[in-house]
DNA sequence: TACCTTTGTGAGCGATTACTCACTTTTATA
DNA sequence: TATAAAAGTGAGTAATCGCTCACAAAGGTA
């Protein structure tokens, strides 16, 4: 087993459970059973650290995004993208702790991230798939939309165990499909 | 102006600007103006500062809940509950941040939370409204109702000014109460 | 005024932090 | 096999952390 892929997921591990600023580099070194200096070595520093963890998440989740933006039918794309926290969160649980809570406590971070536009392209194919569906005003249903995706991304990260929701997801699903 | 309470402002605006963590007490004491052992003096450690914190922002907002625990009918209660995000961000934006990035980052503090049962009264009370409205699975629909007002809270939060987003609250609305 | 309690100070403590560096071991290439 | 680059080590660094403590000032009560 390569030491520095060890490193990365000690790292993410520790940052999605304790937190990035509550997790020392030399625990990092210990659990992975590594010395403190390979870190260094390999990231240049702690935050180094993070964004090549963060940066290899993104890589993760970017099929799921392509997979419903090349998808045609309006329907079918709100219908997988309600889908998405959960597909994400049951394969990328600890990497999208990891983003919200970066996200949500990070100033620097959630700017850095809402310039980088990774959600954009998602969000005009919602809204466009609204307007398809003959909705009256895409454009607040899709804010709508994105509020409650959020909400449902929350809901299942506090959950520990990775089940579908199904009863739940479907009584959504009515709210923006009729 | 008393000195327990400056410390206890600038705290609550660094804890949850930059994180609980993320604060020195050092720094906090240069900011109220005040010796660093003073805050030790008052509150004995920092936790117990993050506690004071916390009960007073709690005792705040109970007065909000109680409102909404004393009406009767149903339908004002939904939507006064769809109000609360909004209601209570504007006015304790500080307090509610903090008390969401603990919640999502420190285990401890959600699980003590939770087993606080601050919101059941509500949850329950949002149960029986859907009940009377005669809404087909009101225990569903109730789940669904909170993972929307979680991720609208969250919408809330990460805009900077406290406007009331009139026409997205309303479009929310709809998918409750038809 | 005398005396006790509360409020406040600031130097200083041991522990921990992110990080460096001189050094050794392993790996790749010629 | 010889050699250079890459991977890996661990003791050591200054800075900062939460916190203590001896002491001074302020405030209340007799």
């Amino acid at each position: 087993m390569n030491k520095k892929e060890t490193i990365l997921q000690v790292a993410l591990q520790l940052f999605s459970s304790q937190g990035f600023d509550n997790t020392s580099t030399s625990l990092i070194a210990k659990k992975a059973e590594v010395s403190e200096g390979l870190i260094f070595r390999h990231f240049v520093n702690k935050e180094g650290l993070l964004n090549e963890i963060l940066m290899d998440g993104f890589i993760k989740i970017k099929p799921y995004l392509d997979k419903i933006l090349n998808e045609e039918d309006p329907q079918k794309i709100v219908l997988s993208t309600l889908n998405l926290p959960y597909t994400i969160i049951s394969e990328h649980r600890e990497f999208w702790k990891l983003h919200n809570n970066l996200r949500l406590q990070n100033e620097k971070y959630r700017k850095d991230f809402d310039r980088n536009t990774f959600f954009d392209p998602l969000d005009t194919k919602i809204e466009n798939a609204f307007k398809a569906l003959n909705i009256p005003n895409p454009k607040i249903e899709t804010e709508s939309f994105f509020i409650f995706l959020n909400g449902l991304a929350l809901y299942i990260l506090e959950k520990d165990n990775n089940e579908n929701p199904v009863e739940l997801t479907k009584n959504i699903e009515l709210k923006f499909i009729r």
